[in-house]
Parts: C-alpha cells; structure tokens; sequence
DNA sequence: GTAAACCTGGCA
DNA sequence: TGCCAGGTTTAC
C-alpha cells in the first residue's frame, strides 16, 4: 500500500497527536511481522516521550527523548491509527501492535498481511534498512534531472524498474510510477539508458508533481490505506492511468492499455506514452 | 536481471 | 477456485 505520500500523510496527521506525549504502557500482541519484533521492543518504548515526527522514502520515524528513534515499515497493507479514548472497543482484527499514550489515546497499529514491521534504533541513519536508499525525490537539491541522466550508465533496465528501485530514489511505488511516467509521456518499458537528458528533466519534474498532488489529497486509498487518524485518501479519484485499463486517456481518450513490467502490473496511454 | 517468497483478504 | 493487490528480500 504505502507510498511516499501515504507514509508523509500519515506523518502528518498522526505527527501531531502523539509528539510531546509520553508512552506509558507498549501491548505487542503479535511479533512475527515481516521481521519479528524483538524482545527489547517494549522496554525501548516504554516510559519514553516521543519528541519528533519524521520520514524517510516509505518509513515512519519517530524520535524519542532519549535520542533513540522508533521506525515503523507499513508494507502493503499496514496503518498506524491514533484512536481517541471515546472510541471505546471497536474491536477489528490484525491489531498486532498498541501504545498507550499519557493522555489515555491509543496508537494502534494494524497490518493484514504482515508484510510490514517496526524496530526501535539509536541511529537511523546507521540502520540496515535506510542505509543505501537513494535521494527523497522531494528535495530539489539531491533529485533532479542531472542527477537521473547521471544513473543511466550500465544498465539495461526499464525506466519503470529504475524508478521503483529504492536505491536509485527513495519513496517511489507501483501506483505512483506509473502516473509519473504518464504525466513524463515516457512509456514504463523504455531502457533508461535511452532515455535523453531532457527527458531525465521531465520525469524529474514529472515526480515532483504527481508527489506533491498525491500528498495534497492525502494519499491513495484503493484498498486499506488510512491516515493517521483513520481517513481515507483522496487520489484514487484523480488517478490518470493506474489500475484504469480501458479507459480512455486522459489526454487523448485512447483505452490506456496494461501490461507487466518487473512483475508488477503496468498501465500507459499507447498514443501519449513513447 | 528476473522470479519466487513472505501473508491475508477481496473479487471475478 | 484462482488470481490479484500499494513492498521488500532472497535465491537462481
């Protein structure tokens, strides 16, 4: 499920909620999440104010007063949800994780398919999972145009397996590559490496366009995602082309058409998308 | 570089 | 019943 603008959603709206509130009480009801949650966990959390609310690509990172950072992985169907104390015993299943906060609210972790986890770490930028990410597509500074035309040397991949690698930028998912190759006019199985310096402007700016739309409706909800305080997202009602084969095509009304590229499923215009 | 694996739920 | 799903790692 979530992408970079899901994870920044929820940043967002549950960010507020808990930043300043003490983590009095940690209930792990299930640890074999997509790696087991150690034995340390509660402990780690426990008693500790939380400080920050940050985020790196697709994680969740929320700093504690002791300067160890709580991260949190969502896979593809997890949610962080702040629930209120007037929410009483709505009693939903796959709830594998609780904090109770000072103030008697609760966060509430919730994960169907496990695919997601969390660790408590002295240093993010140290840890195995964000070490070797690639540049936050957001920050104009480290991606760009330049910085694309520079990655395409030695490899035959697919524009779209390029973009979906984590190493080369970070945050990026199936649903948000494919609607920023639409808005780029670049079709997903081109080779990268033939792609033309102009054209590595466009789907960096492309990118940055499609983010800062996706984040300003507050996500994708198409199956599970929901933000921080239990809402669904807005953008599956102004996707382009993702999961819209037959449709007509924005631009030019031709039925966007599907295909598979790197396993994952795929969707373009055949007229816009060269 | 590509395919299978992890796990559950929803839909045709 | 079988296939598909927003992610990532691991193995050929």
């Amino acid at each position: 499920m979530p992408e970079l603008p899901e994870v920044e959603t929820v940043r967002r709206s549950l960010g507020p909620l808990v930043v300043g509130r003490q983590i009095v009480e940690v209930d792990v009801r299930r640890r074999d999440l997509r790696w087991n949650i150690t034995d340390t966990f509660e402990s780690t959390l426990q008693g500790r104010r939380i400080v920050s609310a940050g985020r790196r690509a697709k994680y969740l990172l929320f700093g504690l007063e002791d300067g160890n950072c709580w991260i949190v992985h969502l896979g593809m169907s997890g949610t962080l949800c702040h629930v209120g104390t007037g929410a009483g015993a709505v009693t939903t299943s796959h709830e594998h994780v609780v904090l109770m906060l000072e103030d008697g609210n609760r966060v509430v972790y919730r994960d169907p398919r496990r695919f997601g986890f969390m660790l408590v770490v002295e240093e993010p930028s140290a840890c195995d999972h964000l070490v070797g990410l690639g540049p936050e597509p957001l920050d104009e500074d480290v991606f760009s145009g330049a910085y694309l035309a520079g990655m395409r040397r030695g490899t035959r991949r697919a524009v779209k397996n390029v973009l979906m690698d984590q190493c080369v930028v970070a945050g990026l998912g199936n649903i948000y590559v494919n609607e920023i190759l639409f808005v780029a006019g670049i079709r997903p199985t081109r080779a990268f490496r033939r792609l033309s310096r102009r054209d590595c402007d466009v789907v960096a700016d492309a990118t940055r366009e499609v983010l800062n739309e996706a984040i300003a409706h507050r996500g994708t909800s198409m199956h599970d995602f929901l933000d921080g305080i239990g809402e669904k997202g807005g953008y599956q009602w102004r996707r382009l082309v993702y999961d819209r084969e037959g449709q007509p095509c924005p631009n030019c009304a031709t039925p966007v058409r599907a295909c598979s590229v790197g396993q994952r499923s795929t969707f373009y215009c055949p007229r816009c998308q060269k």
